[in-house]
DNA sequence: AATGAATGAGGGTTCATTCAT
DNA sequence: GATGAATGAACCCTCATTCAT
């Protein structure tokens, strides 16, 4: 078979799958500390004691799915800076990526922001530290797109890391914005905005 | 007297503001469902009860130190903002101002910044909407500022709205990333990044 | 006052009492982990937040409960051992004592017991070394007692240690032959036994 | 075949026994409420299901378990009473047989202690009542041969089943003492002790 | 008015037992 | 028949809140 799993171990993941779902679901509705167990175990539709089977306790649990949905977007969002493409696409991709993980996912994403930023409950001390270099992964990436434009002289001759934080900012704003306001643009044009507004200011000549 | 007030009424409002700082500082450290009530009584050396006298309940205790906080940096904002300066000193005023709230209050500041975002913890649903609308005034204001800039024909005649937002995002990332990794610039040097990046952006022809 | 504590000590030592002796009569009718906290606080007609304010865990409480005992039966037991009686009103003082506390407290007694023998569930480990050491303290002033009569001539020339165990070895059986069937003897029947079996088997001459 | 037994039957009584010689390990190296099902299986190296085919619940188990043990123990005891030896030679090979059989089963031979003593958690209550009947089955043919002692005056002229009695607390209480501290006789010296003191302080003329 | 002891609902976690495969 | 994943009742403990003093 494809997967080289056997029917057993699919299984077993799908049941993970959807507890981390359930969970996921939970915690951005309503945070950490108002989430139980058993109402994770209910949303999920399995028992209490199964998922205790897979996650050894409730922090573990959070972790996971915290995890698991950041290299998601990790993942995408990468993928979206890599390839042939050439420094604008590459940027534009990327801004794109990032609003289309966004739109769906803003709390389970906002979520991830407050991990990558500063929010250090002393639960997710670990998990922080996990992300935060993700986070840092994703910037020297970004760093090195700009970096090329700016040697091709596409964009202007700035640190390549600080434009790099600046378009995490504006992307973050704007997609913020966007969210808790969807009628005052309409969602493509808040993309094209944020890439006007950061590429126009940092393009050359 | 000056103030208007009986000694008993200016010492219940400094009991009350020993209490606000007291959870603020441990809302802060270790985050709303870490810290318990009588830890907070402990903190701001009073009884248990007498802090039920001031706050009807934990929730309650915690909007009403966020509200304060966030009223704080509000005016300390709204301030830099206004004025007869010129725009470019304007809102590099308003750049250090916020750069200098943050430093000392990074912690604090986050969970401002958590709650102009999106995280909707049920608890803090009003609350939310609450210092929404303080950001979203702040926002204006800016935007009302970068308006004024555009028709000065000091800054690109982009939507001023934009603009308010774009330099939202431009310092809370450079901000965070200062706070993460302040060894990266030095304090001084992160905030002048921030203005160059953004004015010069942003300035017109 | 003659206590020389203040009312309000006297009332924590009286709830403290209070649940030390719902936890020992709940922990020897059915064993340590046939009861609950819940069942421990009702009998002693407390919340269950209460009893954690006098102990910090279950584990505390039984441990203060058997030490609690312990000490008031060793306490017992050594009164009956010192003063200026001859040894063999000592010895049978010893033996009255230890029927007279027995016979009330059979079941907690028994729980002493087992505590000064083998059983060692990890849970008791440290209670088990104490209680011990008091069962240890107790042999040696029964021997020493035993030394004093064999100097005496009025004890055989035995080892006094091994006089001490054995008497204690009398006894426990005895009085626990007596619990599983007190009609077979009288009870004080039971306790001029034991001592004519001891001391007939142990005078000297 | 001799025993009468197919195949099939020899393997579950096999089986049987490595399940009950599993739990009785665990338990008295833990204690009842420290082992679960689950361990039991596993050290026995069957599945969870199969234990449950064997014994209706753990309970049931652990009754087996103590039930086996106490028969085994039993059967050694009389065994060393009986036969056509003189009436010193049964009491010394009776306090021998015990002392091999508490020596290294100790903590599994305090349990039976416990059972044939007082300690009457609710969930042994049936139990107790069973190995009670042993050990007064015990005491009985202990006090039989007492009886021929007297009556052929090897021994003094005491109740039997008084002897008997003391015979088994002396014999408990210095097996006990051995373990505890094991170094202050040698083993052999241990048992001649007790035969000493028992058989000295009993023997008549 | 101030205090902090008392309350008890609620949550995380374990584990005996069942039953589909 | 054997297996072990799934189940959910029950337990220990915390802490927001109340109220007698």
């Amino acid at each position: 078979m494809g997967t080289g799993l056997t029917r057993r171990e699919r299984e077993k993941r799908r049941q993970r799958g959807d507890m981390l779902a359930a969970a996921l679901e939970l915690f951005s509705e309503k945070g950490y500390h108002h989430v139980s167990m058993k109402a994770i175990a209910k949303r999920a539709e399995f028992a209490l004691g199964t998922v205790y089977r897979f996650f050894s306790n409730k922090e573990d649990l959070y972790k996971a799915a915290m995890r698991e949905k950041a290299g998601e977007y990790h993942r995408t969002l990468t993928d979206a800076l890599s390839g042939e493409q050439d420094v604008l696409a590459a940027l534009n991709g990327y801004i794109s990526a990032k609003a289309k993980i966004f739109a769906p996912n803003a709390e389970v994403f906002y979520l991830y922001f407050a991990e990558t930023g500063g929010i250090s409950f002393n639960l997710r001390a670990g998990l922080h530290k996990e992300i935060g270099q993700l986070h840092d992964d994703l910037i020297e990436r970004l760093a090195s797109v700009m970096g090329k434009g700016v040697r091709a002289r596409i964009l202007r001759d700035l640190d390549p890391h600080d434009m790099a934080v600046a378009l995490e900012g504006l992307t973050n704003a704007f997609l913020l914005s966007w969210l808790k306001n969807p009628e005052r643009h309409p969602y493509d044009e808040s993309i094209s905005t944020i890439s006007k507004l950061f590429l126009e200011g940092s393009l050359a000549g």
